[in-house]
DNA sequence: ACCTGAACACCGTTCAAGT
DNA sequence: ACCTGAACACCGTTCAAGT
């Protein structure tokens, strides 16, 4: 579909591929087309090029996939930067933005493929655990900032993450995902509960 | 796509393979090495044949996959009328056993393949679909059955399937299942919650 | 009925050779 | 520095031929 035959390349000329170009293209093909398709051979010939161009770039396909995912990584940091920039809301607030960014269609693909590769990636596995961490406890702050205890805002921050984890899983049918997705009103309103 | 021709044979006799033979090989290698270790190549080192072997009992690796989705459907099932028994049980025990049953480690490796599968491939989608369905059916009916209106429960149904499907692919961290695993005394009872 | 053996296509990987 | 082209291994698939 994207058949990529004008290469794009650095700002200021040269006219080979960069490593970037290539990070590029495995991401518009993870979020279109999904895990399996990050082939060597159908990217080479989206690029226009032989293999020969790849592994010049990467060394082998695990080492593509880890580049993808410190990518991916630096991306989440900015997410997570972003986000921080809400601490001034009141914590239900705070929590309500921060499931609608959990549970965000946004890069579905690419999030499902890192938690794949995380399976057998011992770095891509490090990275996603960091990165989980990160967003559970923006959620336990929360839940601390609204007045829970520590141990039950611990609890209730996991439940909510696994929610999220799941609800990225169930996406593909619409009924399942009604219920995770929608109505966090609701949920929130659950969580946050002290009685 | 469905060309399976099997020949059920009994403990003794017959010199040949079977398409159960097959799919036993398959449970067994999906679960302790996962999806990826599923080649028909391996498999029929493992069982000492040639590839031809494989296509006569299937007509591709899709078909293969295929049986083994039927075979997990018919499992799911009948753990679904194993449960059906406990329908004396009072809702709270009821919906605890649902959850240790939803959560229980013992095929997660199945359970992701099935949905990996389901990604791409509509008659397992179908199936894990019906399972899915019924899994959230029986939380609900815990639910209304403690006093619950139907929109609440199905509304908190729907969380606690989410919860449990996110545990299962969050399984690999055990920090992450902590959380969402144990504790399910505390959730039941927050998820109950009529007040 | 059940399998072998050889063939082919596809994809990951290597490497000498080109510009 | 960046890529081509040919080679090879691995795996999915087909099929004529064997028992």
């Amino acid at each position: 579909m994207t058949e990529v035959r004008e290469r794009k390349r650095g700002q200021g000329g040269g006219r080979g591929l960069s490593a970037d170009d290539w990070i590029e293209l495995g991401y518009a093909v993870l979020a279109e087309e999904g895990l399996n398709q990050v082939k060597i051979d159908s990217l080479c010939r989206r690029m226009g090029v032989t293999k020969g161009s790849f592994y010049w770039h990467f060394t082998d396909i695990a080492a593509y996939r880890q580049a993808l995912v410190e990518r991916w990584g630096e991306w989440s940091d900015e997410e997570h930067k972003k986000f921080e920039s809400l601490d001034g809301l009141p914590p239900r607030e705070r929590l309500l933005g921060l499931i609608a960014q959990l549970t965000s269609p946004r890069h579905w693909m690419i999030e499902r493929a890192m938690r794949e590769w995380a399976r057998t990636d011992p770095q891509a596995r490090a990275s996603i655990r960091r990165s989980d961490r990160r967003a559970r406890d923006a959620v336990r702050r929360c839940l601390v900032d609204h007045g829970l205890d520590e141990q039950t805002a611990s609890m209730r921050a996991a439940w909510i993450f696994a929610m999220g984890v799941g609800a990225l899983h169930l996406s593909d049918s619409e009924e399942d995902r009604a219920g995770a997705g929608r109505h966090s009103a609701e949920l929130v309103d659950l969580m946050l509960r002290t009685d």
